[in-house]
DNA sequence: CAGACGTGGAA
DNA sequence: TTTCCAAGTCT
């Protein structure tokens, strides 16, 4: 920033303070009842600052909760094997999050003694924090007055200045945020800014008019967007294919077991995770269809056939890639699926936690 | 510094 | 239906 720019800004010190206390109140009041919120304990911050990661606070909010109570101590996630956190993770999508939290974890256990470092400088240092999660959990867990910069901070400050899209923004972004973020409460104040980046300072469409700084405000929302590059759409088809046990322990419990194939951990994407054996041929035989659905990744539309295969021809219709195993639908439920994986077997109702005998369909033909 | 890395839901 | 995007990080 221009030391013209920031002396200007120093100037207005007391609007800043203005903006501070406009701000804070309005957190205090409007804040959502997030299940992180309110928690002092810097390791469950951590979690939640990770799994937010270009994620939706709706997507992130139960799988939050069902994460901690499985590993609601750091030495319990440094504890467990990677895939059972893969497991918890699969769906979240950037796997490479979990993988990190959970190498970090053990490096913090051996390292210091289980206890997070409180300096966000330190945790800079940890697999999977960079400076928004680093600054994040500082400010929060131990009210390091150093400012967050993400999505949210960006836009609103971007708008704030009015300031436009170009070079260095990000840099002069920091630098305000830097200089306004309160040094008396800065993990609310952070927490505020995206707050309000989320609920009223909206990308598309804002709500100015709720806005509890629009007073400070040199734009009326306007602000542009990077051009992205266009969706593509890719025809793929999978393998559905169930069998009954062949293992008598499971046989007596009625277990019904399904095909999982093991992606290469030399995958660049969602390496080591499970998923539905590959078809050969895109084209399905409509008396063979089971489902189609449509499934969402990067910037690809993928449209999947999912079509059911009988056990004998499983190797003349499919590829293998990776190890193959047959599991139980119990079973699958605990792995870590890739998204598509999850979503098929949710829709087939071959994941459901009712009693096997429970388990749809009643029908035979919707299984084979 | 681009580009890669997942996903589901809103518009 | 298709696009756009959400509390980023790593290489």
């Amino acid at each position: 920033m221009a030391r013209r720019e920031r002396d200007s800004l120093k100037r207005s010190l007391f609007k800043i303070d203005r903006l501070r206390r406009r701000l804070l109140r309005w957190y205090d009041q409007n804040k959502r009842d997030l299940p992180w919120r309110g928690s002092h304990d810097p390791y469950a911050i951590w979690v939640s600052e990770i799994m937010l990661q270009q994620t939706r606070v709706a997507a992130v909010v139960e799988r939050y909760q069902v994460f901690l109570k499985r590993f609601p101590s750091l030495m319990s996630l440094a504890l467990a094997k990677e895939d059972e956190v893969l497991a918890l993770w699969s769906g979240l999508g950037y796997y490479r999050r979990a993988r990190m939290l959970h190498k970090a974890a053990q490096f913090v256990a051996q390292n210091y003694y289980g206890s997070l470092p409180k300096k966000s400088e330190e945790l800079r240092e940890l697999p999977g924090i960079g400076e928004y999660t680093a600054a994040a959990i500082a400010s929060i867990a131990h009210g390091e007055p150093v400012a967050v910069v993400d999505g949210n901070v960006e836009r609103v400050l971007s708008r704030l200045a009015g300031w436009d899209e170009s070079a260095k923004l990000r840099r002069r972004i920091g630098e305000l945020a830097a200089l306004m973020v309160d040094p008396e409460r800065p993990g609310d104040f952070n927490q505020a800014m995206m707050e309000l980046g989320a609920m009223v300072c909206l990308p598309r469409s804002p709500r100015c008019t709720e806005c509890p700084v629009a007073i400070d405000c040199n734009t009326r929302g306007e602000h542009k967007t990077q051009k992205r590059a266009p969706m593509k759409s890719v025809a793929i088809a999978h393998a559905l294919s169930v069998r009954t046990s062949v293992r008598k322990s499971e046989r007596d419990r009625g277990g019904r077991e399904v095909l999982l194939e093991h992606r290469p951990t030399t995958e660049c994407i969602m390496p080591g995770m499970w998923e539905l054996p590959q078809l050969i041929e895109a084209e399905v035989p409509s008396e063979e269809l089971r489902m189609t659905v449509r499934h969402a990744i990067m910037q690809t539309n993928y449209y999947v056939r999912i079509r059911t295969v009988f056990e004998d021809d499983v190797a003349r219709l499919t590829l293998a890639k990776g190890e193959r195993r047959w599991v139980a639908f119990g079973e699958a439920r605990e792995m870590a699926l890739t998204g598509l994986a999850r979503k098929v077997l949710t829709r087939a109702h071959l994941l459901s936690t009712a009693p096997l005998d429970m388990i749809a369909p009643a029908r035979e033909e919707d299984l084979i």
